[in-house]
RNA sequence: GGCGGCGUAGCUCAGUUGGUUAGAGCAGAGGAAUCAUAAUCCUCGUGUCCGGGGUUCGAAUCCCUGCGCCGCCA
C-alpha cells in the first residue's frame, strides 16, 4: 500500500511584507493536511518552505519603515513562524530566500542556463524616477488609463475597466512614491528564453502534472510562441545581484522558487541528508499554490528545471482563492482577517477542519460563509465527534475506566470503520479532503446511533459487563476515526491520545492487524477532558469587529 | 476584447466514463431519549440541476447559444 518514494512538499513562499491572513492559511493548511496524511501513512515525506523576501516592494516598506531591508524580512519571518505554529502548519523547513545556500543555487541554476544558451540580453526601455534614483515596476506607476481615462491606475492594469496595456501607454504617469513624473532610461536586462522549452512543457503538461483546468488555461498559452521572461532587475533593488554585472538584480520571481532548494539544503546540511538525491533522484515533488502564480509553477519553473537538470515536479497542486460569506476578503468589512486575530478570537484548529471540509482538487475559489462556519463546527466537532467521547469515557468512569478483556473487531460498527479504511485514504492523497470528511462524520454520526440503540446508561444498571463492552466498542471506534481526523485536527486528537493513554496513534495501529484493538483490550484510559469548546456566533462578531479597518 | 473556469434545495456543497422516482450536511418543523459541551436518536425535501436550442432510447452530466459571477492576459 505505501510507497517507498520519498515525498517532498512546498507551499508557496509569503512574501515578507505583510502578515499571514486566512487566504494564505487555506493553501498551508491544505498542504500541511497532505504532508501530515503522508506522515501518518510512515511516509518519508518532507515539507520545506522560505519567506520571499527579496523586491521591490520589500525594499520600499523598509525604507519608509526606516530600517534595513534584512530587519524587516527578520521581523516577517518570525511573525509568519509563530503564525504557522499556531495553526499547526508543520515545516520540517524553514528558511529565507535571502540567503547564502539561495544565492549559491541561483548562480548555480543562472550559469547552467547560460550554458545552455537560453540566456539573452537586450536594452529595454523603462520608467525611471529621478528623485528615487530607481526604475520602477509597472506597480509603482500610477496614471490615467488609455482605454477609459480612469485615474490613478497601475502602470500595467486598470482596476475600473480591467483593460491591461504596457507601462508606456499610460497618460500621465507618476511615481508612486514620490508623485514625481517619472523619465524614460535605457538599461540592459537578461532574459530567459522560455521558448526553447516549448516542446518540453508541452509534453510535460500532457502528462498531467496539474488539474485538468489548469491544463486547459496552460494549453492556452502554450499554443502561442513563448516570450522571453525578463530576469534582471537595475538597483537598487534587493536581492542577489547578477554575476559580474554592474548594478544588476536577480528578479525576485527568479530567486523565489530556487527557495525551495535552498530550504531544502538547508535541512540536509542540518540533517547530514544528500541534497541530490531529494532534487535530482527518484523524489515525489509536489507545489502546492494558489491559481493566481500558476504561470510561475506550471512554465517558469520546470523549465528552468529541465535546463539545470533537477527533477522535475510530480504534481502542481492548485487551489483557488478564499472568499468570506461570497465575495473578496475586505479590510472595510472586517473579513481581512489575520492569522493573529482569528487565533485570539477562535481555535485555530476549528480553521483547519473547516477548510479540509471544503477542500478539493478543484481550483474553484473556497468560501468561508462565517454562518456555516458556526454551524458546521458545532455540529460536526462538538456534536458529533468530541460528543461520543464525552458520552463514552464519562459512563466508563463508573467502570474503573477499564475497557473489555477482550473487543469484538467483527463487532458492526467496528467493521464499518475498517472497512473505511482505504478510501479515506484514497480521498486523502487524491487531495480530496472534502469527501474524507463527509466519510468521516458519517462514521461518527453512525457510532452515535449505534450508542443510543445499544443504550449503556441503561444496560450498566444490570448488566455492567455488557455495559464495557459496549462502551469499549464505542471508545474503539471512536479512537480508530481519531486516526482519519489526525491530518485535519492534530491538537484535538493528541489530547484524545492522552485521555486514552495509548501513545501516539498512526495509521499502522488500524491497519489488517488490527493493533490497536489489542492495545485497548484490558486497557485503563484516564479521565474525561474537555476536548474542544463550541463557537458562540459573538466571538465570530469580536473577531470582524477587530478586523475592521 | 480574447481565453479558461464556475452557475445543483433557505445556506454550504457531493454528483464517478450520460442510465432507473437528483443526493449529503447545516438551518427549519414535530416526536423520542436524558449517558453527553441543550449535545444524541427518529420522522418530514414536488428543487424549471442559470435560461433557450440540439445530439441521444435516455442529459445536471455531451454540443451550440444567451445571461450572470470569478480568474488570467506573462
Amino acid at each position: 500500500m505505501s510507497q517507498a518514494k520519498t515525498i517532498l512538499v512546498t507551499s508557496a513562499l509569503p512574501y515578507a511584507n505583510g502578515p499571514i491572513h486566512i487566504g494564505h492559511l487555506l493553501e498551508y493548511i491544505q498542504t500541511d493536511i497532505f504532508v501530515r496524511y503522508q506522515k501518518l501513512r510512515g511516509q518519508t515525506c518532507y515539507y520545506f518552505c522560505a519567506d520571499d523576501a527579496h523586491g521591490t516592494p520589500i525594499m520600499i516598506s523598509a525604507r519608509n519603515a526606516n530600517i534595513s531591508c534584512e530587519e524587516l524580512i527578520k521581523k516577517y519571518s518570525e511573525e509568519h513562524q509563530r503564525d504557522f505554529r499556531t495553526f499547526s502548519v508543520a515545516f520540517d523547513n524553514y528558511t529565507s530566500t535571502h540567503s547564502p545556500e539561495n544565492q549559491e543555487l541561483v548562480y548555480h541554476i543562472y550559469d547552467e542556463l547560460k550554458k545552455k544558451n537560453n540566456i539573452d540580453s537586450r536594452v529595454i526601455e523603462q520608467f525611471y524616477c529621478e528623485r528615487d534614483t530607481m526604475f520602477l515596476p509597472d506597480r509603482f506607476i500610477r496614471g490615467q488609463c488609455p482605454r477609459c481615462q480612469a485615474e490613478d491606475q497601475y502602470g500595467d492594469v486598470c482596476e475600473s475597466c480591467g483593460a491591461t496595456y504596457h507601462a508606456s501607454e499610460i497618460k500621465n504617469p507618476a511615481c508612486s512614491i514620490c508623485g514625481q513624473k517619472p523619465v524614460i532610461k535605457r538599461s540592459n536586462h537578461f532574459f530567459f528564453r522560455l521558448n526553447d522549452y516549448k516542446k518540453e512543457l508541452i509534453s510535460w503538461i500532457e502528462e498531467g502534472h496539474v488539474q485538468v483546468e489548469v491544463k486547459n488555461k496552460l494549453q492556452e498559452w502554450l499554443q502561442g510562441e513563448l516570450r522571453d521572461w525578463d530576469i534582471s532587475r537595475d538597483g537598487p533593488y534587493f536581492g542577489f545581484p547578477i554575476p559580474d554585472e554592474d548594478n544588476k538584480y536577480f528578479y525576485v520571481w527568479l530567486d523565489a522558487p530556487i527557495g525551495y532548494m535552498a530550504s531544502t539544503i538547508d535541512y540536509c546540511r542540518k540533517n547530514n541528508l544528500d541534497f541530490d538525491k531529494l532534487w535530482k533522484g527518484d523524489t515525489d515533488i509536489y507545489h502546492f499554490i494558489g491559481k493566481d502564480i500558476m504561470y510561475f509553477h506550471c512554465l517558469f519553473w520546470p523549465a528552468m528545471l529541465m535546463g539545470s537538470g533537477y527533477t522535475l515536479p510530480k504534481e502542481v497542486c492548485i487551489h483557488g482563492f478564499l472568499t468570506v460569506d461570497g465575495v473578496k476578503m475586505s479590510k472595510s468589512r472586517g473579513t481581512f482577517i489575520k492569522a493573529e486575530v482569528f487565533a485570539k478570537h477562535i481555535e485555530p484548529e476549528f480553521l483547519r477542519y473547516y477548510y479540509a471540509s471544503k477542500l478539493t482538487r478543484s481550483i474553484d475559489d473556497i468560501d468561508l460563509s462565517l454562518e456555516d462556519f458556526v454551524f458546521k463546527i458545532n455540529a460536526d466537532i462538538i456534536g458529533n465527534f468530541v460528543n461520543i467521547f464525552s458520552r463514552a469515557t464519562k459512563l466508563i468512569s463508573k467502570l474503573n475506566n477499564t475497557l473489555a478483556d477482550v473487543i469484538d473487531s467483527n463487532d458492526p460498527i467496528l467493521r464499518e470503520f475498517q472497512n473505511a479504511n482505504e478510501s479515506i485514504a484514497d480521498m486523502y492523497a487524491s487531495r480530496n479532503f472534502s469527501g474524507a470528511i463527509r466519510k468521516i462524520m458519517k462514521l461518527f454520526s453512525d457510532l452515535n446511533k449505534y450508542f443510543n440503540d445499544a443504550s449503556p446508561w441503561i444496560v450498566i444498571k444490570e448488566d455492567p459487563e455488557r455495559a464495557r463492552q459496549i462502551l469499549s466498542t464505542t471508545l474503539a471506534a471512536g479512537a480508530w476515526g481519531s486516526v482519519f481526523l489526525k491530518p485535519v485536527i492534530p491538537g484535538i486528537i493528541k489530547k484524545i491520545e492522552d485521555m486514552l493513554d495509548i501513545g501516539i496513534l498512526t495509521w499502522k495501529d488500524i491497519e489488517d492487524d488490527s493493533s490497536l484493538l489489542k492495545k485497548l483490550s484490558h486497557h485503563t484510559i484516564k479521565d474525561y477532558v474537555r476536548l474542544a469548546d463550541r463557537i458562540e456566533l459573538k466571538q465570530i462578531d469580536g473577531m470582524i469587529e477587530e478586523s475592521k479597518e
